[in-house]
DNA sequence: CGCGGCTTTGATGTTCATCAAGTAAAGTGG
DNA sequence: CCACTTTACTTGATGAACATCAAAGCCGCG
């Protein structure tokens, strides 16, 4: 048994604990078998929304986005995810194609397993089924949540917002390599490039923020959460 | 077995096939046991955000609201729902109390089940599970997606938009009594009640709809879906 | 019958998008 | 490795879309 959990160390996975705390050690080893572990460069495309789902897919490592394209040149994105946000999976069991996009912000690790595989397990083990059940209700809900959050705000408001959200919830300090393009800041607000960047130049104008390429330092974090909330 | 069904009636429910077409007769009987029904008026609260979760509850009739509460007098409305929909249970197996609130847009009757029975079959009966996997999954990406498409729009598309879904979605004739008042379509699609009310006006002068209070009337439907595309 | 909430219209102001133009940075092919 | 192209970033000027403010009529309800 243990060495089988060895090949491909799911059992030692700190995933384990939260996804998969439930599942016997045979469980375990026919999806630590069926399972593939993939990197993605920064940039990289993980999902694109069209192609068909046959596999269950979920962050392990690093940083991604949530995105759906408009056309050619535009997308909007809906949401930021890191490892255990498990976003990726929102629509896995509910369609037959991707609904959205996922590309890598910082180079990740995707654990990739097979769909039908996945479906067999949550039908033979409901414990199983249900953890799987309240990782999506929490996914969801924290999507939907940040969204209204964020677009009930004015521009400054945004720009805060997102600010703090790198700052407190991805990098845990004040001074951060910002993973995402100043257009992309403008998808995730539903802003401008320009008014990001007119924006982020105020608050440095202000001495609010310093602002070095991506690399960006909160200087005056009582300021920023003020304008947060006032927008 | 067939007396037990007859009692509730749940056996007969059209929610069955959608639902519960994976319980055996023992568990839907045990299901019925636990089960109420209960009736809402237009306008009534049905579940307060911010309440304890201690119920699964779905709608059976009628048409409702989920919304966050913003002030006492503001509210942002995420979706509209009708049966089947299930969108009152996005958070239900994820948190301890509401995350949005739902109230009655027209009469309507939900089914309440007890939430600790609900995560016995789920864990005991992993077809079920995956059934309400799979219904939960589509509820959040249309909420999503709904979402999206909306809100890229401006604000004529926005409108379009509505009495598009209320004609063809909800009540599929061209002729119908709009169920919410100017200020929660404004809530909706996030405007202000009186853009609401000055584009409604404009479309009426324009001979695309006809407006008798509450009562809506699309007269010409090409130039609606024209303006809710342009937008 | 009068009060509060919903509806409607108009006048005014703010916020943000668009357009334009230029610099910097980052790939790309000879 | 350097010219070349493309993409990202930045700032300013202008205009359009939408919010806000104000005022009045309407409707239901105590």
């Amino acid at each position: 048994m243990e060495i089988e959990f060895a090949k491909c160390n799911c059992a030692d996975c700190m995933l384990k604990s939260l996804l998969y705390k439930h599942l016997s050690n045979d469980e375990m080893a026919s999806m630590c078998y069926s399972k593939a572990e993939k990197p993605y460069r920064k940039g990289e495309v993980i999902i694109e929304e069209g192609t068909p789902i046959d596999n269950f897919v979920y962050l392990k490592e690093g940083l991604v986005k949530l995105f759906k394209r408009i056309d050619n040149t535009k997308s909007q994105i809906i949401s930021i995810a890191k490892p255990f946000d498990f976003v990726s999976l929102l629509s896995v069991f509910s369609n037959t194609t991707y609904n959205f996009s996922v590309s890598a912000l910082e180079d990740s690790t995707v654990c990739i397993v097979d769909l039908n595989l996945m479906k067999d397990l949550i039908r033979k083990n409901g414990s199983f089924a249900l953890d799987i059940i309240e990782k999506m209700n929490v996914a969801s809900d924290s999507i939907i949540n940040s969204y209204l959050d964020r677009n009930r705000k004015n521009l400054r408001g945004r720009i805060a917002y997102i600010l703090l959200y790198f700052s407190d919830e991805i990098y845990k300090t004040e001074k951060f390599e910002i993973p995402v393009s100043r257009k992309e800041i403008a998808e995730l607000i539903e802003m401008t490039t320009e008014n990001v960047i007119r924006v982020m130049s105020e608050f440095r104008k202000d001495k609010i923020i310093q602002i070095n390429g991506k690399e960006i330092t909160i200087l005056n974090k009582e300021m920023l959460v003020k304008i947060c909330n006032a927008g």
